[in-house]
DNA sequence: TGTATTTATGAAAACGTTTGACATAATATG
DNA sequence: CATATTATGTCAAACGTTTTCATAAATACA
């Protein structure tokens, strides 16, 4: 590959002008810079990024860890997260965790090694004390991981406030909710807070049951509803699924079991990423997650700390908005 | 950071030393061996992998650039490549080009910058000769750039041709086909070929309109619908649509417009990627690319050019499948 | 004219690795 | 005992940049 120094030789100048000439630093003569950029033209010059980054101890690059990277919801906010990104001028280098902690404790392992200038982390497999030891950027997605590192976030109770609310408002009076998992602490199990207090307060017959998985599939899904479920189905008259695809396949178990959906029963599901967007027969009332604002406050809060510019450094959580669908 | 002087300083050794031990290269000492190692684990030492990538001129990285990577076929391809790449040590550099010429010659650029390994082309907005210069390892997916740059595909001709014989099976007379933006040589276009000439083998009254995009909204393929299709389109009792959400809005369309699917009209789509495999209002009839081969051989062809190790490095074309759905 | 300042350029060190060329000691071979 | 082999380790160059320092020429100022 052709080297700085071969444009020096070629324009006849030392290494150092060259430099300058890239950089715009300090001076350089008319004719010179002249001579220079026609020798990197015709050359095809590509300056070694990574000589550069051995040298500045900054590589431009950001990791991302996910726990599933072909899921709507992460897919999304990889693409915001990538679009505010790029215009920064920062690179993404992906990782897919596949929920699983020793995988993500050798990307997080992997993304040191490679120096990247910071980590956003989407997938939490692990205990909070292994990311306080990464020193480096972190921030991170839906979960509290230390005082030092930020999160971002939908205002998970309020979500999940408003979606019970809603289906008491529609006159539902027994309520189900399908959580996730609720092992870690993660601020999505604020959803099932929400629902639980929020029946309490309305005097509301409530039950939670774990199941709504990030990696279910259509037939996961149905085989949790058919085994977990579908027995007391009918004793509910409104179903809170912590996430849009629980809820869609919901509505069509209960469709084929003959409920109407929703004079019977009414479903509301939580994210609103691409596939619910996409949604219409039906379109399914949920609680939007902004991905967009999420994904470009999680690479902002990143560079800030990166560049260590004394910008705004706080957690943030976005408000959330009731999508009406047709399911409720 | 720790470097691999202050490891060799703790451990009493040089770095030469401390590099063999990593490496396992040359003859060390059981008891150096050891004390090594104590100074790396007690130092926490990660060695930089930015300097090796400068000196053996090989960075372990892999660019990717596609045209939307919040599509689930993107996602899941990325996915899937993922896999395979880091298995074998690889790491994924993301890249959204929005399907904009200049942005994705940026990327290029911006890819051959920073040294990565080597290319895999999901995107097409540039001319093939933009792709011949790019001096470094490529492959690319569904579309020829150059004898040199292998590819690898879905067997386009052969879906198309499945799917318009599978319309023409089940009873039609009258064939729609929608397809993708004709102007670029890509192979998906072989879909609408493979349309043309099967329904001229069958004497089957055809017509193409171009109009499946792959950024396009629900709204989007509504209103092109409305604009373009609506009309005319009780004169058609089969549609074969180019890509899946185009199937699935046109399902939606004809619904509530009165027209009964699939006894009136039947639509047959393509892809069968995440979106496709949730849906069960109606499960929609499909032509399946397989993009778990496809993703893994994509991998495995950049990098057997990579390592140019002589391992097969030929043009790839997987078999496609039909899903039978609900909708034909 | 003399001197300070500005402009233009180059040499060399540094970033953190790997590696080929050596150096030395210990052990084996003849 | 001389020599070869094996084991262990050190030195220094190299990768492609940026940057500090030094120097030289040109210009400005008195």
């Amino acid at each position: 590959m052709v080297s700085i120094k071969d444009v020096a030789k070629a324009a006849g100048v030392s290494v150092t002008t060259v430099s300058r000439v890239m950089n715009n630093r300090g001076y350089i003569g008319k004719e010179t810079r002249k001579k220079v950029e026609n020798a990197m033209r015709e050359l095809d010059y590509q300056p070694n990024q990574i000589a550069r980054a051995l040298l500045k101890n900054q590589s431009f690059v950001i990791g991302i860890i996910v726990p599933d990277l072909s899921h709507p919801l992460f897919s999304e906010l990889i693409n915001w997260i990538e679009a505010y990104a790029s215009e920064k001028d920062y690179k993404l280098l992906v990782c897919n965790s596949l929920q699983n902690a020793e995988k993500e404790t050798n990307y997080i392992s992997m993304l040191r090694k490679n120096r990247v200038d910071g980590i956003i982390m989407c997938s939490h497999n692990l205990d909070v004390e292994e990311y306080r030891n990464v020193a480096m950027p972190i921030v991170s997605f839906d979960r509290i991981l230390s005082s030092t590192i930020p999160y971002v976030a939908s205002d998970n109770y309020r979500g999940g406030e408003v979606a019970t609310n809603h289906l008491i408002e529609k006159g539902c009076n027994k309520l189900l909710h399908i959580s996730g998992p609720l092992d870690y602490e993660l601020l999505p199990n604020r959803r099932s807070d929400a629902f639980q207090l929020t029946c309490m307060k309305s005097g509301i017959d409530c039950k939670i049951i774990q199941g709504a998985h990030v990696k279910a599939t259509f037939e996961d899904n149905w085989n949790f509803i058919d085994r977990e479920i579908a027995s007391h189905l009918t004793d509910y008259d409104g179903i809170f699924c912590s996430n849009d695809f629980m809820a869609y396949t919901l509505y069509v178990y209960a469709s084929k079991k003959g409920i109407k959906v929703p004079e019977q029963l009414k479903i509301i599901g939580y994210d609103y990423h691409s596939f619910t967007r996409m949604l219409r027969n039906p379109s399914l009332t949920t609680i939007k997650q902004p991905l967009d604002r999420i994904g470009k406050r999680l690479s902002s809060l990143l560079i800030n700390q990166i560049e260590d510019n004394d910008l705004d450094r706080n957690n943030t959580v976005f408000d959330v908005e009731l999508i009406q669908g047709d399911t409720t």
